[in-house]
DNA sequence: CTTGTCTCGGTAAGCGCTTACCCGACTATG
DNA sequence: CATAGTCGGGTAAGCGCTTACCGAGACAAG
């Protein structure tokens, strides 16, 4: 069938030596011409580079990596809500339920990635992606083999328990997102208490709300624990009622924060003027729940989120929420993870003679917790006027 | 100012070395264990496991690669619209035009490279992904670099000029989305033909609209190509009027929608009843740029998309689109090259004897092009009743 | 002319694994 | 009892790079 099924034949990318053979010098020169080593020859750096272009060669970066001990690449691992079902061929027919679908818990992950990734090129690295499933059993092995094959990693919300961090920390950087520093690993986060607080004073006074719902994402995030602090603070000090406890409590998702809603209208519980979602998701799955049982946002309900993921502005209303700089969030994690890895690798070096104290104190400031700012978004949800919406 | 500095020094990872001395055998034993070749005596193994765990050994993945020839790792490569303002600092304040940010670009990439993703955790494969921007004038190296890490590429639409491609392949398995199979290369994409068709003849029959519009993706691009052969077709065999032209050119971003619509209502250019377009986010641009002219979607004007990415039930109407098993297009993708990868490296072995010839032969025929289905999925920017928005 | 210094190539020793090859100990066989 | 065959462990040769070290030539100073 195949018109030359032979073509397919690959043939062997050129080695370091090959160059050397086609330019006439040894290897060492190659080496050095490509790395700008040791200042090599005119005419040997011509001949070399002719060579390299002629052969189309690019070094082997596991060669590389072995000798250099350095991989260029690091790794960042998120968890991952299981898929499978439809993978396996069932066409699964219930998955049109708008809640169900988790597929944008992507999105803030995803963004965040994304700036690493940039943040990575820059630098000549790249990036090594994995997810472990909430199960995670076997999360630390999977994470082991990816720190293995990186000079570092970055570790998303709940990836790794405490105690397997700290191990795998002690022999590989480690900068987490949304977590706190440890002594061994740096951390980078959103300012949640001065977002969330703008967000509830808004709330507050701006539109006199007098009850506010805290609906919670996991129970042990500190960014949960930070913005539900945010949110009961500025209730107390303004007097206002603070609704929340184990009814209030969502996961982070859409259907977390459905279902919360879900389980709130079926037993008539009592509703606050405003409820404030632990994330964007969350607050996408409150809205849209409230939506299918008549309730009017921000009419009757005013709903606000946190992130600011791209989504957010599309709903109808257009969400009201805080915004983090996702994709700088990353950027940040990258640039730490970068100087970790560089005052790894000269520890090696340096054996007595301890003159630079300066510029190893600078590396070793690098700060261990990075918290970037955060800033309210006002939009629909939370009963603002359509400002622009301008609907005919 | 930090408690500990000294805390932050990095032990270095045990090495083989290391557990043959505390298991007391030899590096090759050890390797033997962990790899299960040889069948090494009961106590051997004991020895060996006993002191992995001991040390918490985990390989290193560049000596392994170098060694045993294959990483474990496969690349992907997608185009990324810049970013970089609101990274260098400033705060782009006009970045609150809901079409001009195109951070959404990222879900229709992001969910097949998730599907990857996944298949490759299945065969203890891990995801090296890279980026490359719309210049792109440096994308051959930076794919190449990439190559020389990986034991394959995914390459996703328009990463490479063919000519590079072609050069490309010759070197390393490499399978492409949303492109077309050549001699050295294999391709996955959704079916645009039996999707698209199923979609206008919807529109037609259904409907009874009796003009059609299609806003197109890249000029180049396959599958832009062939939906709007699709359209055309089923709108010649129907008598219908299908309007297109350079006005009706996108780019497959919201942005491109929104700004074609915006054109052709500038010079008050006449508009069909249904306007198919050539995937969900040039759909998303075009209901915001005609909402905000105040003209109503599908009441005035059908607006259809193609993929069914996430975000398209959350809109306002909900989008009648085609969907695509996007995670699925991702997974068949890493199937695909790690077949190639596999047979690549089979093909070394087995000199002369040629008795393996129907193995061998299963492998070569690993298909060159897969197509996976699609289907209509009806929702309510067709012109469809909202079946079960459940208003109460 | 000798000696010291500097420049720039080549030689070779790893980096941490996998695996071909070898060898001793044991078992089955003539 | 001698011999072939099997089993399992050790030794060492790479994999494709980087880089410490050496040595040859050029040049300046003594």
């Amino acid at each position: 069938m195949n018109g030359a099924p032979a073509s397919t034949t690959q043939q062997q990318p050129p080695t370091i030596y090959d160059v050397a053979r086609v330019a006439g010098v040894s290897i060492a020169s190659v080496s050095r011409v490509l790395n700008g080593h040791r200042n090599p020859r005119q005419e040997t750096r011509d001949r070399v580079l002719a060579a390299v272009a002629e052969l189309g060669f690019v070094p082997d970066g596991a060669a590389r990596a072995l000798s250099a001990r350095l991989k260029e690449v690091v790794g960042v691992v998120f968890r991952r809500v299981p898929w499978g079902e439809s993978h396996e061929g069932a066409d699964g027919a219930g998955a049109e339920d708008a809640v169900a679908e988790e597929d944008e818990s992507l999105q803030f992950t995803d963004v965040i990635n994304r700036g690493i990734e940039v943040a990575a090129q820059r630098r000549g690295y790249n990036l090594l992606v994995g997810s472990v499933d909430v199960e995670g059993h076997d999360a630390h092995r999977r994470v082991m083999t990816m720190a293995r094959k990186c000079d570092g990693l970055i570790l998303h919300d709940r990836v790794l328990e405490p105690g397997r961090l700290a191990q795998l920390s002690r022999q590989v950087p480690v900068v987490t997102l949304a977590g706190v520093a440890t002594a061994t690993t740096a951390n980078v986060r959103g300012d949640n208490e001065s977002g969330m607080g703008e967000l509830a004073r808004h709330l507050i006074r701006d539109h006199g709300y007098l009850t506010i719902a805290y609906l919670a994402g996991h129970a042990d995030s500190p960014d949960n624990l930070a913005r539900r602090l945010a949110v009961a603070e500025e209730a107390a000090s303004a007097g206002v009622m603070f609704v929340h406890g184990p009814q209030w409590q969502g996961n982070y998702l859409a259907s977390g924060g459905a279902k919360a809603i879900r389980n709130l209208l079926a037993e008539k519980a009592w509703l606050p003027r405003a409820i404030v979602c632990a994330n964007d998701q969350t607050a996408l799955g409150v809205m849209y729940e409230l939506a299918s049982h008549g309730i009017d946002v921000p009419g009757q309900i005013a709903v606000t989120g946190f992130d600011d993921i791209p989504v957010a502005r599309h709903l109808r209303p257009q969400l009201t929420t805080v915004r983090q700089p996702i994709q700088d969030l990353g950027a940040t994690a990258f640039d730490l993870l970068r100087s970790m890895i560089a005052t790894r690798s000269e520890q090696g070096n340096e054996p007595a003679q301890r003159e630079h104290e300066e510029a190893q104190r600078e590396h070793e400031e690098a700060q261990r917790e990075v918290v970037l700012p955060t800033r309210l978004v006002r939009r629909e949800s939370c009963g603002c006027g359509a400002a622009k919406a301008g609907g005919s």
